[in-house]
Formats: structure tokens, sequence, C-alpha cells
DNA sequence: GCAAATCCGTGACATTTGTTACATAGGCAG
DNA sequence: CTGCCTATGTAACAAATGTCACGGATTTGC
């Protein structure tokens, strides 16, 4: 589809300068994808580098005996590190990325990424801002990783997915939940009524609920 | 100290291209630091990018209750992508870095970081490389601790050590290791032991060897 | 050589996490 | 309503890791 250039000043306002919004129009290719398409899969190559305008994608790491840990989430404006990194080395993806929710986003070929760089301070702030969110995301994960107990992490996680999508009730299930923290989905249960009988979640079919003061 | 031309291109090779080595002798700092100084700290501000010419780096993550998680190792011609991204954004350090012996490395003001970017691609191939070496060395660090037992681990360490340092023969306690993978002392204890009986290492005091093919 | 400090070995036990096995409950198609 | 499919609850047990309490060995400082 057609990049125009009053919608894309909608999303970015004044992060790019003018001209570069130009080049985004002519170069960029636009894409909505719905909840649950995979936008990456370890192995894959990738050609083009991600910028996401609204929707959410997830970010995870999986294992050869097809365990899965969550890395982290992208969001409005975010972009993935991997590409970039793959992109400008022509390297194969090492993460799996996908939407869990419907997805807007452009699409920026490899060869731009490169020259914008020197063209455009913005550019190189933004690349510079993704990959240090990125870098911050990954050692996030590894505090939660190395740190912290399951029922923690747990918690944690639906916490993050409550700020993520702004709401407070999540239509998951404990298996979902499992794969996210490469455990069990018996694990999950337990500790989930755990954190029930602590007063921390509602617990429904297909649904959980996060109650009491998690204004993070 | 100065930095000279030629003995630049001992350690650079032609990596760079020679207005860039040339404007490195006119900015950068040469330093040699010994065994065991801390290069970074949680929370400390970074003013310099550092370029490691040859030695061996710790970086490790800790957390609020002093455990500590090993992320990775730099050696000769790596540099350090935290610093990277801390530069240009003036943040603070959320890793620590600790020299494992003599390490002799260069210190690029912030400023020229950006600016070379833009004027030599050498340059801007090394950021990028640099980047995407950390992340790979991120995930990495995760596959371990979110998919490994400890066991495993313990070995890998060994064996990562055993790189590094290309011998294998380490003088290390049974507390060091244990802090490198956030566990306790008679935890690592036991499992060495463990790893004795099966004919892996062998044990003395202050002292492990590798044995076995290890050729990795 | 002696005392103190450091390092290592190890048993016993606690806690956390993983696994197995099965029961129950809700929703949906027919 | 009935029979299936999926999701959840849960007990019982296994395995991995963490903790405590020691004792003994080696080194270091004096």
């Amino acid at each position: 589809m057609r990049l125009e250039l009053d919608k894309l000043r909608l999303h970015f306002g004044n992060l790019f300068e003018a001209a570069l919004l130009q080049e985004i129009t002519q170069v960029g290719n636009y894409m909505e994808v719905p909840e649950g398409y995979a936008l990456m899969r370890p192995g894959g190559y990738i050609r083009s580098v991600p910028i996401i305008l609204s929707g959410l994608v997830k970010i995870s790491r999986s294992d050869a005996d097809g365990k899965e840990a969550l890395l982290y989430y992208l969001g409005g404006l975010d972009s993935c590190a991997m590409s970039l990194t793959c992109c400008l080395s022509k390297q194969q993806s090492e993460i799996t990325a996908i939407t869990e929710e419907k997805t807007k986003l452009i699409l920026i070929p490899v060869e731009k990424v490169g020259d914008w760089m020197s063209q455009f301070p913005t550019w190189k702030q933004f690349v510079f801002a993704t990959y240090q969110k990125r870098f911050e995301d990954l050692l996030g994960a590894i505090d939660q990783i190395a740190f912290r107990k399951l029922d923690e992490r747990l918690l944690n996680l639906l916490k993050i997915k409550s700020k993520q999508c702004n709401c407070t009730i999540f239509y998951v299930t404990h298996e979902e939940l499992a794969n996210e923290l490469a455990t069990s989905r018996e694990v999950i249960s337990r500790l989930l009524k755990q954190l029930e009988k602590m007063g921390e979640v509602k617990l429904s079919r297909n649904k959980i609920e996060l109650v009491g003061k998690h204004k993070s």
C-alpha cells in the first residue's frame, strides 16, 4: 500500500525530519498483519527492518527442544535491533517475532538503513535509541531469568502484559504462559492458584484478571 | 601515553582505513590496566568507548542482593556495546566490567563515535559488528541461563574460559565460579566433584583442569 | 611453628521446579 | 442432551538447586 506523508506525520510526529519522512514514503513498505502472524522465525533471512506503527509484537528465543523464553515486546514506534544487525551483516535471525495483536508496520529496505545513518541525524539517533532499548530489554530479561523465582516472574509477566495492552484482563491459557516462561502448564496452574489465594489475580477459564494495586 | 601509528597498525591490521587510524592516534587514549581492575560499575557514567587491544574483560550483570550473572567476555579487538549506547545517550551503565588479565585498551572519546560513523565506512561497520556480536553474546547467555541445567552451564563456563585464555588449567576458587553462575559455593563444589568422577575435570586447591577432548 | 584465614568436601535437610497421572469442568457440535 | 475437545485442578512423587552445619586441608602472616 502507498504511504501517505500526512499519516506518517501522525505517527512519527517530529521524531524524524521532513526530508526523512519523505524518503520513507518513497521506499517504505506499509503492512498490516493479523494477530498471531510470524514476522520472523529462527533461521529466516531478513531483508528489511520493521518499524512498528501500532500493535504488539512478542520477541522470544527458543531452544532446540522447542522450549521458549520471552525476551520482550515491541510496541508503537519500536524497531527491532536484531533485524538491524541482521540486515547489515546479512546474517540469519536467531529469534522469533510473533504479533499478539493486529499490527501495522513499515518495512524499510536494508540498503537504506546504512545510507540514512549518514544523511539523517534523526535516523542515526533512532537506530542508536533502538539498540539501547533492546539492550536494556535483554538485560531485563536476564535479570528475571537469572535472579527471580518463577512466581515473581509470572506476576511480572502479567504486569508487563497489563502495561502493554493497557488493561488488567488477559485471555490466555496457562499453557501459553508456561511457554513464555519456559516451564510446564502444571507449574503455572499451581503458581496461579497460589497468586489467587494471595489476592493478586482472579482466575477463570481462558481468562486471568490482575487485581490489586499494580499501577507500575 | 602517546599512541603510535605503527603499533596500532599491528593490532588493527586493515580493519580500519589509514585516515581513521591516524584519527585514533590523535584522540584515542591508550591505557594499560592490571588484572582485577573495574573498568565499569553499575551506575557509573561512561565518557569514552573502550576498544580492547589485548587481555580479557569479564562483563556481568548483578542484582540488588549482590548476586551476579556472567554475560560474556571481551577480548582482542572487541568493544563494548553498552558503552556505545551509553555514550550516545549519556545514560548510566547497567553492567560490570572487570579485567581478568592485564589488559591493554584504547579509549575513544564519546563525541567521536558518532562523527566517525558518517566519515569512515570501516568505523560504521565496526560499530555495527560490535552491536551484533554483543547481541549474540547476550542471547547465548540467555540460552544458558534459561534452558540449561547448572552442571551443563558449569562445564560450558569452563570451556569458555578455556577458549578465552587458550589453556585448560584455571586458577579459580569454587566461590568465584559460583558467583559467575549466580549460585552458591556448595553447589559448585558438588557439581565439580560430579564432573571429576565423570572424568571431565581434575580438581586441586585453587585450580581446576579441564581434561578430555574439549576441542570446541 | 602457630594462629588465623581461606578453601574445599560433604551430609542432611528445605525449597523450588518438573513430571506423571488422573479428575473435573466448561464449551461446542451434532 | 450427549459426546468430544480443551482447559484447569491437584495429589504424589522425582529431580534440581539452595541452605546449614560442620570438619578437615592448605596457605599465609607473624
